[in-house]
RNA sequence: GCUGAUGUGGCUCAAAGGCAGAGCAGCGCACUUGUAAUGCGCAGGUUGUCGGUUCGAUUCCGACCAUCAGCUCCA
């Protein structure tokens, strides 16, 4: 449902008491099924049961015929209150609601439709009858109270509309995201491609994702020079001994990638690691000689490749894989220097993401420990509170928006996280700037201040582009594969008419080429048109043709993707228009 | 890892317990082209892999691998 048709608490109730309606058909169709959870999210609606075996999708066809038929029944809802002890003999064949029951205080709320009640807060749309589009989309697994200890549940996903146009138009959204989708488009325009062979989460760059890469990573590298990194490079592995000092080998053991085993291990032999994190490797440089406070801030920075052994379901084409490249950054400075380098990070991650087209899709997020699960983390309840109160009022100080999130944290130390969404609305964590009062101390980083006493820095570690395959699905995603011109694999494609056409192509696209635009030339006897609509799908910038009329004036006529035929221009002309929009990285 | 779905040529998709087919892409020939598809021809397959059932399996069954959606986890 668009926002311009209800407001955001409208169309959530309105998901919601479709959710019921679910519920009551999988009821009347499934009695044995038992009710957990069914709320309204940003795109729809859900509701967990448990059932002896799950939905196949021929079933999805039953429950959402049974739907529409609670919907012409036009059922009032109705809400009532309970005490406790009567709410549990209400729902005694209800196990789920039941545990939700006993952690209630006070009256119980329950929503009334027909002969289906539920636990419910509400609020409700007063009957059932306004539902009138309704599609369900799924049936998957989902663990009880989102615990993986728990029983997978079956989940139902859904959306509703109060017409039948909305349903439809909504459904054609979601087709034209699909359209956009990195995985989609990253394949066909040949930016990645995976094998079966090589393994899951391990695409395999092709050209055109190669050069993007190389565009983005000397992008960074140079801009991060400017603002004062010094760049390193560091092994991809490491001794276990390494890992065991920074934590890792504990916390983090079942995601890396270990050339051996615990066993070998402990038996004294030579254990080693890939690395899933490229601080322990910075601390080392660090190490290398003594520090005097005058050496801080040191900002160390690499194009990092990581890996790190991701369950087998969360291999996703580009954003989620097993080995990675990040633009990985660890800043030792002093506590005084703590806020404005902590910020400088924050603002360079902007830089990049303003420079992207992407700053707009950003939410930032707070990440917290989980107070309630401390020996997932290392560190005093102190340091853990001081840093996030600390990262909380910097945010605050620079007016950024964020929400904050218990349990988000790393284990040695909370973060500010820049969340982005893809194609279908689903965040991942795209930059992130962390403090960390713990690791210098465990690996004996100091340095001696003014008053002549060793100290320990304060790390920050910091991305700050993002993982570079991450973020070009991305930027596959927000620009339909039609990338702005600095970051076209190809920015021009030279179209010579004819044969006799194709020397002349050949000097202007050497000329071009000279002057550092990436360009090609599409030399086979085909018709201009079909070079042309080859070009327009292959999403190139700007397409030169060249005939007869432009070898005589020495022009040649532009082509742009987005605005077609542009007419002819001197070779110099175009030349210098499309320096100066790589130039603006427009 | 868990739940469900899917896997047929480079791509998109047909068919089917008994000789696996089309369009696009590719290659060849002709055409020498004026802003989104020129025509004709050729070639391309151990139907993801390995087992099982069967006279016969690509089709049915099982395991594995991979892809997709979701959960959990995470950059």
């Amino acid at each position: 449902m668009s926002k311009q048709d209800l407001d955001s608490g409208s169309v959530k109730t309105f998901w919601h008491t479709t959710s019921h309606i679910l519920a009551q058909a999988v009821k009347r169709l499934y009695p044995e099924a038992k009710l957990a959870i069914g709320p309204a999210t940003d795109s729809g609606f859900y509701y967990d049961f448990d059932v002896p075996s799950p939905f196949a999708s021929d079933d999805l066809v039953k429950i959402e015929a049974e739907m529409k038929k609670i919907v012409k029944e036009k059922l009032p809802l109705e809400r009532f209150t309970l005490p406790k002890a009567e709410a549990l003999e209400l729902m005694k064949d209800e196990p789920y609601k039941q545990e939700l029951i006993a952690e209630l205080d006070g009256e119980i709320v329950f929503y009334r439709q027909g002969e289906f009640t539920d636990l419910c807060a509400g609020p409700h749309l007063p009957s059932t009858g306004t539902v009138k589009a309704i599609k369900l989309l799924s049936a998957t697994g989902a663990y009880w109270r989102g615990s993986e200890k728990n029983k997978m549940l079956c989940r139902i996903y859904g959306v509703s509309f109060p017409k039948a146009s909305l349903l439809e138009k909504h459904l054609e959204a979601l087709e034209e995201a699909k359209q956009r989708d990195h995985n989609l488009i990253g394949r066909q325009l040949e930016y990645f491609t995976t094998s079966d062979l090589v393994g899951q989460g391990l695409p395999l760059l092709l050209p055109k994702g190669a050069k993007v890469m190389q565009i983005l990573q000397r992008f960074v590298e140079d801009e991060e020079e400017r603002r004062g990194y010094l760049l390193t490079k560091t092994p991809f592995m490491a001794k276990s001994d390494l890992y065991k000092i920074s934590g890792h080998w504990d916390k983090y053991y079942d995601g890396m990638f270990v050339l051996g085993d615990k066993e070998r291990d402990a038996a004294g032999e030579e254990v080693l690691a890939l690395r899933p994190m490229t601080c322990p490797f910075q601390f080392q440089a660090y190490l290398t000689r003594t520090r005097s406070y005058r050496d801080l801030p040191l900002r160390y920075n690499e194009t990092s490749t990581l890996f790190r052994n991701e369950a087998s379901g969360e291999m996703h084409g580009l954003i989620r894989v097993r080995q990675f490249t990040l633009s990985e950054g660890h800043i030792a400075c002093r506590p005084d220097q703590m806020g404005d380098e902590f910020r400088a990070a924050l603002e360079l991650a902007h830089y990049f993401l303003d420079t992207l087209g992407l700053h707009g899709d950003i939410s930032y997020r707070l990440s917290k420990w989980d107070e309630n699960e401390t020996e997932k983390y290392i560190g005093s309840k102190e340091d853990w509170e001081s840093a996030q109160d600390f990262m909380r009022e910097i945010l605050r100080d620079m007016d950024v928006p964020f929400t904050e999130a218990d349990g988000e944290a790393a284990f040695y130390g909370p973060k500010v996280d820049l969340q982005i969404k893809n194609v279908y609305g689903k965040e991942d964590t795209l930059i992130t700037v962390q403090i960390d009062f713990q690791l210098a101390s465990v690996f004996g980083m100091t340095y001696t201040d003014i008053d002549n006493v060793k100290k320990h820095p304060v790390i920050i570690h910091r991305s700050s582009i993002g993982c570079y395959e991450r973020t070009l699905a991305l930027l596959l995603e927000k620009y339909a594969g039609a990338l702005p011109l600095w970051l076209s694999p190809t920015q021009a494609v030279v179209i010579p008419i004819g044969d006799r056409h194709i020397d002349c192509a050949k000097e202007i696209a050497g000329k071009l080429t000279a002057n550092g635009l990436r360009v090609e030339i599409d030399g086979r006897s085909e018709k201009m048109g079909y070079k042309i609509r080859e070009a327009q799908l292959a999403k190139v910038p700007y397409m030169l043709v060249i005939g007869d009329a432009e070898m005589q004036s020495g022009e040649v006529s532009v082509r742009s993707r987005k605005d077609g035929n542009a007419g002819t221009m001197p070779v110099d002309d175009f030349l210098e228009k499309a320096l100066i929009e790589i130039d603006e990285k427009s």
